[in-house]
DNA sequence: CGCCATGTTGATTTCTATCAAATTGAGTGG
DNA sequence: CCACTCAATTTGATAGAAATCAACATGGCG
């Protein structure tokens, strides 16, 4: 839909290849996506050498909300979960970083959520002094991160509205929808299945709601045969009613 | 507290004195704490060449969600609503704009979000084309805006954690220790009086709660000897009480 | 003085959380 | 290949917090 980059993307490893440490930035499947897609053919190679593949595995944290934030962080493949945590145990996810999404726009030097990993990860990453003294010098780059922040504004609006108004059922739709949209934008292409890589407790945790509640929902929307639960995830039935449900 | 900018503030008019119009930049009083405090006399002077200052009386509405956003505001005076709407009338309000607070971070031509004046209002004015030139041509201003926005996501993740984690007890102690914290950096000491110049209905569409309980949680609060309600707003009596019980 | 918006209080319902138990399923080792 | 284990998920029964429904009070203002 969004395609129209003029960036031939190459071959692609796997069902949703990305990219792969020791690619090129040149050859980065989710480029157009990131930040990265304010730079020129220079600037790129500029940044690409100071940056550094890392890889995380299933279930590892990338960094607690307490750390100090010395990387920042450009996601090339896998999902993420963002978290804030009370003392008491209850936690809220504020988010999941899909491939393209960049984890560091603050310019502060705390984290103030932690990043654990749903699936294994990759991402591209850069010191954080290194990346802001070369976005200083960059106004476009800067001005890449500043849409990125605002547009993550935006998104946080929609969630507090989801959160702060919307039904179980409500918030479901909404939720399904969500990831199926940011799927097919990362994918390039709509798949029927919508992925859902966290599991159920984390969905509970993004839609302010338990487990069971997540779980009954769900349960009830196939027994309504509005979708089918599937291995990974779920396919839509009666699209029209999720198109009609879901809000934001 | 972070008063140490070096800016000595004149004489104010009236309990809060804020920017009045026609005054200069130089006088106004929540310049640290606004956008502007990244400007250097120079820059102060060009761009008060193109401010406008604007008046909003009470109840009135600066701009609907669905308004194209043609300025860009600084708040310098009142309190502000911005607010979500769902098509059956459900509202969520994101936030409350008070004095230094910058209407207009997102590079987008829509708003998406309605601003509501929910006391008399007084505003510099920018045209959003003139003022996003100027910021393209002053990275360091374009860096404020960042700044800005990072940490309205900051926030805005804090509220995600109330909306969909706390109980309405927590919701309204939280948000009375927001309000004390905000109203102290604005008038650069602390009062013994919390201002609420919101109604009971705006707190519980902030708060994800009905008026009802809002009404009910409050004026248990009153009975315990928590606090007590007063013209305006409300005062604390057990301050220990909301420092244990707020969170984030 | 009385009107209307705003806020408070009470009774009841409802949605979701909580508590409890059964089921599934992926991974492991015999 | 199959039994076993453990975590994740589903399902059921019940409780509880906040919403809803319904009056009533307050208070600013013409």
């Amino acid at each position: 839909m969004d395609n129209s980059g003029g960036f031939t993307e190459p071959h692609r490893h796997g069902a949703c290849g990305h990219h792969v440490p020791g690619d090129d930035c040149r050859f980065c499947s989710i480029r157009r996506l990131s930040v990265c897609s304010a730079l020129d053919q220079d600037e790129l190679s500029f940044l690409e050498g100071m940056a550094g593949d890392s890889v995380f595995e299933e279930k590892s944290t990338l960094f607690r909300e307490e750390d100090e934030s010395i990387s920042v962080y450009n996601v090339t493949s896998g999902v993420i979960r963002l978290v804030r945590s009370l003392p008491d145990g209850r936690r809220q996810i504020t988010g999941f970083a899909l491939p393209g999404d960049f984890l560091g726009l603050a310019l502060q030097k705390q984290w103030k959520f932690s990043a654990e990993a749903v699936t294994d990860v990759k991402a591209c990453r850069f010191k954080r002094s290194t990346f802001d003294d070369f976005s200083e010098q960059k106004p476009h780059l800067m001005k890449r991160m500043h849409e990125f922040a605002t547009h993550e504004l935006s998104l946080a609006q929609d969630h507090m509205v989801l959160l702060g108004r919307l039904t179980a059922e409500e918030k479901i739709a909404s939720f399904l929808v969500l990831m199926k949209r940011r799927w097919t934008r990362v994918e390039g292409h709509e798949l029927g299945l919508i992925r859902l890589p966290m599991g159920r407790q984390d969905i509970a945790d993004y839609l302010g709601l338990t487990i069971e509640t997540v779980s009954r929902v769900i349960n009830q929307m196939q027994r309504d045969r509005k979708l089918v639960i599937v291995p990974d995830g779920i396919r839509f039935i009666d699209a029209a009613y999720f198109e009609q449900h879901a809000i934001a």
